[in-house]
DNA sequence: ACGGTTCTCGAACGCTGTTCGAGGCTGTGC
DNA sequence: GCACAGCCTCGAACAGCGTTCGAGAACCGT
């Protein structure tokens, strides 16, 4: 890859983690911190907005790994029996909520694509790394082996409602703190992840 | 209220329900389709930013009017007993399901509200929407009710999800067709909003 | 050493939201 | 009846945006 590809994809990260709001990425800022110019944005990427894409496409593949290895972990833990049902959850919406809340993490990069995504503009750009980066298959067996008596695709709509769930708490803290009251500390992960575990896991208990 | 002002709003609410990315709202064309100039909108509403807040608020009372019109439907249907569960979940989280599908509905609105309001910015503008509009506390009896172990902070957590679940679905449409294996029809306002129920009616039930 | 590809740069284009001052209305007090 | 506010409208102007384009530099295989 072009090394000033390269840089322009570190800058933006890290430009995105620093910014609060989409507008103030520009292709000027970009390149002036990559020591270009804003011209070779659109030569390298095609346009700003897929630079961000690709930024993500990075920042994601982090992210993925990180669940990936919590699941395994979880798994030879209990190994030789199936891991536990809360922690198969905790891998899979753990790992953004603790990302969203620390400090140093990249996780404002997803935010702002997530953001960018939802503007609508062409949702084929963003197609592939929804279906590609975002499919959890990974996680599909383990909750077919803990509640056989769902679907493929009642799992599936399971997990989906998980990842609704970790996207409002990243997403819309301030409802969430007037809705319950300033009860629970939406600072503190591990708290939240507990949380969201507590209301998940009856999704996948047997109905009486 | 001035009538350029009230125009203005209007032609905002029928714009945003046109396009497909809030950028191709611009002050020009807004201005242009109410018969005024640009710095009408600037002049009236401080930015365009918050004529859309504005236009969003309106949007926002017509929905929360409907929410608690089939809440006391389901009140008073039931009466003197107290609703089902199922039928308050479905208040609470039907109505925007259904608007994000219906052709003709004013969803879109706050569907690219939602989305300027996740670019950052600045926070304090739409605070007051979200804490006055999407706060839903009149549920709250009505789950206390039927699920008195649990308190309130806990109730308003899981309507947070509930309603959570409910982004999921307006919003990634896409990642849900895929996750579910396209066996649930997203175009279907009533298959929704039923397995939505399914999965947020157990989080309120007795743990065993 | 040459020819072609790849890359970089700066100027330019058309667009954006917002600001500002000049002017037009309207209504009130004298 | 007139003058003065107040509110409103408009057009020009401004700074900024993302992207395009052509000229040239740098590189590389032949």
């Amino acid at each position: 890859m072009n090394p000033t590809a390269t840089k322009l994809i570190d800058v933006c990260e890290q430009l995105l983690c620093e910014i609060d709001s989409i507008d103030e990425l520009t292709a000027r800022r970009l390149a002036t911190r990559a020591g270009t110019t804003p011209s070779s944005v659109s030569y390298h990427f095609g346009s700003q907005e897929q630079l961000v894409i690709a930024t993500a496409e990075r920042v994601y593949k982090r992210l993925n790994a990180e669940r990936l290895s919590q699941l395994n972990a979880a798994a030879q833990h209990a190994s030789p029996n199936p891991p536990a049902l809360e922690d198969i959850i905790a891998a899979l919406i753990g790992p953004s909520v603790r990302w969203s809340l620390e400090p140093g993490s990249r996780y404002p990069v997803l935010s702002h694509f997530t953001a960018m995504a939802q503007r609508g503009g062409n949702p084929e750009l963003y197609r592939h790394v929804i279906e590609g980066i975002e499919h959890h298959r990974v996680f599909m067996p383990y909750f077919r082996l803990l509640a056989p008596w769902l679907s493929e695709a009642e799992i599936g709509w399971r997990m989906s409602c998980a990842l609704g769930i970790r996207s409002q708490v990243t997403r819309s803290r301030l409802r969430n703190e007037v809705l319950t009251n300033h009860t629970i500390d939406f600072s503190n992960a591990g708290e939240v992840i507990d949380h969201i575990v507590a209301v998940v896991a009856p999704m996948f208990r047997k109905p009486a």
